[in-house]
DNA sequence: TATTGTTATACTCTATAACTATA
DNA sequence: TATAGTTATAGAGTATAACAATA
């Protein structure tokens, strides 16, 4: 038998629950998980009403108008493998949001670059994921200037 | 044309850019986007170094031992439709990680709960998600018993 | 009638391996 | 030889709609 315990349902945290409240990194990395899987629903959500699947919308938001990428760079941030970003290029492609361009210095690369139309589409994007969720908006001014320092220090920006 | 504006890359964030620096709570939210971004990656190598799908995975880490839930509640939990459930728990059940077994309340109803075998991989996972990232774990005290304060809030947790 | 879960269908995303065209 | 991207393939996840069994 691995665990007799009484098991706390709704908490999905499980087993490190008591080490967590003993650990305040843990417990911080715990809640963090948390308010991290309620902005998986609302980032699909936005996405869906856009009309562009999951994939599709993150890599909208790396192409940066008049800022050419390769595709490997697309592949690096969205940790796949390159043969999935030629599938979700093409269909962002077929919809005229983006564009595929040849690179003068190397003729093997393609550089991405969204359309006009894939620009405006992407702006509305950003503007919706960039708003604050309820979770963070409703925070005090100065717990949200003190949450701000310290996610600051975790990404190792001083 | 719609920006002019000379395109910082590398940071991912975009327009909003300028607008987080003057609003602590757009940019604590950016900077929460960010870290997300980055858990990503490692839920995705920690589940299949478990040999488990991500979704397999979410799904595993919601079903507590010895505690019965329905299909409707894991499709609840993931955010999906019900007819997914359906396959993913087909894939773990096949696996011998999972048991379907009726409701005698509601012969309608199909409860799900984990094997002994489930049991021991789904320590393993919820043990390796556990453990807070470099991120967090790198902190300093003071720091990680401040965020933990200021998350308990945003999840309304007094 | 309404609800729980399944099936059928079609599309997106996924990695691997084999391929091409460049370098 | 090595690299950037494509294609082929097979599997996983997704929503919708039609369906069975039960309430």
């Amino acid at each position: 038998m691995l665990m007799t315990r009484s098991a706390a349902r709704g908490t999905a945290t499980g087993s490190s629950r008591r080490a967590a409240s003993r650990d305040p990194g843990r417990e911080a990395w715990a809640l963090l998980y948390e308010l991290l899987q309620r902005q998986r629903r609302r980032f699909f959500s936005i996405a869906a009403e856009l009309g562009l699947a999951p994939m599709q919308a993150h890599t909208l938001r790396l192409l940066e108008p008049e800022t050419p990428i390769p595709m490997s760079e697309v592949a690096e941030a969205l940790s796949c493998d390159a043969s999935n970003v030629t599938g979700i290029i093409d269909r962002l492609e077929s919809r005229g949001l983006v564009e595929r361009r040849s690179d003068p210095n190397d003729r093997r690369v393609r550089m991405l670059i969204v359309t006009r139309k894939g620009a405006v589409l992407r702006e509305r994007l950003v503007g919706r994921l960039g708003e604050p969720p309820a979770e963070v908006a409703l925070l005090p001014a100065a717990d949200q200037r003190t949450l701000r320092d310290i996610l600051r220090k975790t990404l190792g920006r001083p």
